[in-house]
DNA sequence: TATTGTTATACTCTATAACTATA
DNA sequence: TATAGTTATAGAGTATAACAATA
């Protein structure tokens, strides 16, 4: 324990990795984390998103700031015309005051609509103005590319294996978290 | 265009959705989202990501505050002993800044070390104390109830598909964005 | 009383740029 | 000049709690 350049040398390797010397001057270990699918569900998500991202940026300028989130919210407002702010919190997993600056920011760029509905008057119906169907049209190019891209990686076979995991793991593990009243 | 609420009754289901009336007010739908990769990932990645704090939480409450990402700082660090924290934000990802916080945290709660490494007086070499060894015993003991759980909801043979899929997406899509020079 | 949306506030995670001390 | 780590700062995303208007 005194010498820590020595333990750096002598590693051993347990569960499938490489025994390398000197790895963790070289190329670090993953150690348990190389075989975790939670470790990689981030890993993945993560460069999914930074690549949609950068699909948008790329392709359209305007559109700087419509990450996945506002795509999201954008695809589910066109899909459900009308919806309140709660059902669309429900529908995308947040929390109504979450989606406020969100909306407020759509509504800023011209993109969704907030019109006072004429049964509740404490709720707001949701719309899309033409500017934002427009938007979503691009949008919704850029995604395109991109579920075809990941298509490509996981390849035709592993898709529907994946798609059935993805939603096993959500909607198994979201029961018991997070979806408290939300 | 003019009736919202019309509109909200007249949604056509194009692909892969129970073609519902009054959708927008009961349950919402999900149209192109439904069958998206991206999507799920993120949904799921989200849920395995609380469900893994929930139970640390749960079985420790001491740990309160060691989300996943402390979980595998800790674990990069005991994997690969004596590293530095450059070298360990290129193996988690991140940018050497994003990591001064987390591992003053860290040492500050006890479980990591810093020490100046002899040869380049710039650099710290990681190491875990007795503390963050024993810490990070208890965080892989959730780790590897969460794992169990969710190849439970997998099932053994989709696993290594889930597995390489994820693989692809976070190599693949990784190199073209957010890996520069981190 | 309960619910819709807003506000105030706070916390986490992330990054860029400028800085220091070394190299 | 270049690199390791820190600091200052910023921004996105999230949540809770309290509130006003309405139900």
């Amino acid at each position: 324990m005194s010498d820590v350049a020595d333990r750096t040398r002598s590693i051993a390797a347990p569960d499938g990795e490489p025994p390398l010397q000197d790895r963790a001057v070289e190329a670090p270990g993953l150690g348990p984390l190389a075989d975790s699918l939670g470790f990689h569900l981030r890993l993945a998500q993560e460069a999914s998103f930074a690549a949609f991202a950068g699909r948008v940026a790329a392709s359209d300028p305007d559109a700087a700031g419509l990450r996945p989130g506002r795509y999201a919210v954008l695809a589910l407002i066109d899909r459900n015309p009308g919806l309140t702010q709660t059902a669309l919190g429900q529908a995308s997993g947040r929390d109504k005051s979450t989606l406020t600056p969100v909306l407020n920011d759509l509504a800023l760029r011209g993109l969704v609509r907030r019109d006072r509905t004429a049964g509740d008057k404490r709720s707001y119906a949701l719309t899309l103005t033409e500017a934002g169907q427009s938007a979503l049209r691009r949008l919704s190019a850029c995604a395109g590319e991109h579920e075809r891209e990941l298509d490509r990686l996981v390849g035709p076979e592993a898709r529907p294996v994946l798609m059935a995991a993805l939603r096993r793991i959500a909607a198994h593990l979201g029961e018991q978290n997070g979806s408290e009243d939300r």
